[in-house]
DNA sequence: TGATCATATGGACAAATGTCCCAAATTAAC
DNA sequence: GTTAATTTGGGACATTTGTCCATATGATCA
C-alpha cells in the first residue's frame, strides 16, 4: 500500500555520509507541497522518513491519488529524466525528512554510479508494474473488492489520511465509499 | 494512443548492424502471444514494425488493455529488470517484426551502453507518466470524455482492433461503449 | 448453398455510482 | 469553554453502467 525501498535509502545514506556534493537534508511539515502538478521540477527528493501522497487533479475539485510513498522512495525523478513538467502533485501527509538533489547532481550520479542507476531502474520497473496492475484491477473488479484489499492493507500500516483521501485513492466519491463501508 | 519510440529503434538498428551478439530478428503473425501474464519472461523484444496490445486479465473472461505499443517500443524489460513474472500479456494485433534479446544480453547491454541505458530510462519515465495520467483521467472523467479523446486519436492512426478491444481499453463493457457511440 | 462462427447493435431491467442535501460528531482556533 | 471549521454518516433521487438477452450482418468452410 505505501511503497518503500530500503536499497535506495542505503545507497543515498552512503553517498551523503561520504560527503557527496549536491545533497541536502531537508525537513518539511505535514501538508507541505513538494511538487506542484504542471510546474517545472528542479529538485529530486529521496524520502528518509514520513509519507507523501502523489495526486493528479483535473478540475481543481476532484483529485485522484496515484500512490502513497514512504521511506526510500524517490520524487521528481520522472521529471528530472524526461524534462517534462510535473505529472502529479506531491504533498506530505506526515512530517517529512528528505534528501534533496538538484536535477543536475541527480542526473550526474545516475550516470556515474552503477548501483544507483540499477536501483532506479528497478524502482521504476516496480512502479510501472504496480501502477499498471492497480489501474487494471480498478477497472476490472468491483469497488467492493478494491476496498476490502485496501482495508486489509491498512490494518498493518496506519495511514494518516482522511476518508475523502481514501475515496480519492479508490477513484470514487466519498458517498460511495461510505455506502460500501456501511453494508459490508 | 499507440506509443512509439524512434530513438530506441535507431540504437538497436545500429547494434544489430554492428553485429552485436545476442540479437535476433523475428517475425510473428497477427494474433501471436509474445508474453503470457504470470509466466517467466526470458526474452526482451524491440518492435521493428507492427502493433501489440498489452493486456491484463483477472477472470479469464474480462481483460483490461493497458496500452498499444508500436515501433521502437520495448516488451519484457520490466520483467527482465525486476525478475518478476509477466505483469501483463502481450499479443500481436498486426503482423509483427521484432528484435529479440535474451535476458542476459539485454541486461548486459543496459549496463555497458550508456546511450541504451539513457533511452530505456527515458522510455520508462515516459511510460510511467503516461500510465499514471491515463489511469487518473479514467477515474476522474466520465466515460464520454475518454471516448471522444480516443475517437479523435483514432482518426489519425488506424488501429486493427475490434470494438470489444476498444471497450477493454476504456475499461467498460461493450454495451456501454455502444450506448455512448449511439447518442453522441 | 447452407451451416457456423465471430462481430456488431440495441432493448429491458437490475445494480452501482454520483449528486445534492442535511445532521451529527470531531477537531482546531480563539 | 465556546465557536467555527472540518470530517463523518447517510437519505432521496438521477444518472450511468452492467447483465442478459435477441437479432442482424458478414466472413469462412465443408
Amino acid at each position: 500500500m505505501i511503497r518503500k525501498n530500503s536499497t535506495i535509502l542505503r545507497i543515498i545514506d552512503g553517498l551523503a555520509a561520504a560527503g557527496q556534493a549536491g545533497i541536502l537534508v531537508r525537513k518539511f511539515p505535514k501538508g507541505h507541497l513538494l511538487i506542484g502538478q504542471g510546474t517545472a521540477v528542479t529538485s529530486v527528493f529521496f524520502i528518509r522518513s514520513g509519507i507523501v501522497k502523489c495526486s493528479f487533479a483535473e478540475d481543481e475539485d476532484k483529485e485522484y491519488i496515484l500512490e502513497f510513498l514512504g521511506e526510500g522512495q524517490v520524487l521528481g525523478e520522472i521529471e528530472a529524466i524526461s524534462g517534462i513538467p510535473a505529472v502529479s502533485s506531491v504533498r506530505a501527509i506526515s512530517d517529512l525528512s528528505v534528501y534533496m538533489f538538484d536535477r543536475e547532481s541527480f542526473l550526474n550520479l545516475l550516470q556515474r554510479r552503477e548501483d544507483l542507476n540499477g536501483a532506479i531502474l528497478l524502482l521504476m520497473a516496480n512502479r510501472l508494474a504496480d501502477t499498471a496492475q492497480r489501474s487494471a484491477r480498478q477497472q476490472l473488479r468491483p469497488l467492493e473488492h478494491s476496498l476490502s484489499q485496501l482495508l486489509q492493507a491498512l490494518e498493518h500500516e496506519k495511514l494518516p489520511c482522511t476518508k475523502q483521501e481514501l475515496a480519492n485513492y479508490l477513484g470514487v466519491t466519498l458517498r460511495s465509499l461510505n455506502r460500501l463501508m456501511k453494508d459490508r
